[in-house]
DNA sequence: ATCGGTTGGAACGGTAGCGTTCCGCTGAGA
DNA sequence: TCTCAGCGGAACGCTACCGTTCCAACCGAT
């Protein structure tokens, strides 16, 4: 198999995807999209669901930064710049919100996203536990609600209601989450 | 027009969108299920973003409640139920999910839930105003963001991630939500 | 009893995607 | 230089949906 094949297969599957919703996906389009004939998209996978699942499991995980900042606030607001980072590309943004309605209608998928959401919960972790060294927040904290708080409001605010995120609302953020952790009571 | 084959097309669609999301959303089927012929449908509206943001618009708006509970973390717990309450219905999730990743694409729709969103935004701001004049928070208090972090995360958890919210986690989450919002600094 | 609008149902031509198959060409490795 | 897997492109039969049109039956109001 030709590997610039596959890559532009990949391109296109991704693009058309924030374009069209998985639902509206067509793989007769990705292929045509790809220049590429379909034969070579079906020699590849079978269908769509496989070849969304396989090409999710290869995207990349490179967010396995360490970011110890000193502080709680100062960890949170490192956290929060990552998620913007990655909610700023329009493309992301359509497919994550067009994934977490999909899911429900086609569970595979939950699985190609597993990995994503672990390396979200270990990242989070981390900065709990560091925070519970610093005697910042009780070592008793609810991990669960405690990711929900942190990573929740920043993703509804981009995208889903598609608004603003400047530095200073990431910084104000940061301070109000820190203040709902050290607040925050055992489950 | 009889209005028992417009009740029928109405909860059709709905049951329809919530199973194979907008984008797969088939008129055709729609009045199939429906047990009514297409022209009933089509004589009723011309396309599905009409009968979509024509029926969303005639959905209940009756979430006005006033709801002074005596504290900011009363009040907190008494929205976080209400949104729960909404949220606790398998197909309403689903097409809140799927609706808010189809926005991106039918900017249409978006018109057609305005008055939902508004809705919730006063009865945030109800909230917001009674905890202002019980000196619970600062009259500065930024109202965009106390808003993302009321709602966000327990949508989060129930709507994304699929996560239960019993009755205890609501009250610790508006605890913990109280405590951000009285350190939410002014925009 | 009559009349006029609405109904369910069937059919229309057209578009689009699925997944498969076949063909003749190309280009990289033996 | 030869070979052959992979290539694009085109076509296949099939299914589904779109939006329209027609019809005979129906039914409520006059």
């Amino acid at each position: 198999m030709r590997a610039d094949v596959t890559n532009a297969l990949t391109r296109s599957f991704f693009e058309e995807w924030a374009r069209t919703g998985y639902a509206g996906l067509s793989l007769e389009r990705v292929a045509r999209t790809a220049g590429v004939g379909k034969a070579a998209l079906y020699r590849r996978w079978p269908d769509k669901v496989s070849m969304a699942s396989d090409l999710l499991s290869h995207v990349g995980l490179t967010m396995t930064d360490v970011e110890e900042h000193g502080s709680l606030e100062a960890d949170l607001q490192a956290v929060l710049l990552a998620i913007r980072r990655v909610l700023r590309h329009p493309k992301v943004r359509r497919i994550l919100t067009d994934l977490h309605g999909e899911i429900e209608r086609t569970p595979a998928l939950e699985m190609a996203i597993r990995p994503f959401q672990r390396a979200r919960r270990e990242r989070i972790n981390g900065l709990i536990n560091r925070a519970i060294k610093r005697r910042e927040v009780s070592p008793l904290v609810d991990r669960e609600m405690a990711a929900d708080l942190i990573a929740a409001p920043l993703y509804w605010r981009i995208a889903v209601l598609g608004g603003r995120s400047d530095r200073a609302y990431i910084k104000r953020l940061a301070l109000v989450t820190g203040a709902a952790l050290r607040a925050s009571a055992p489950s």
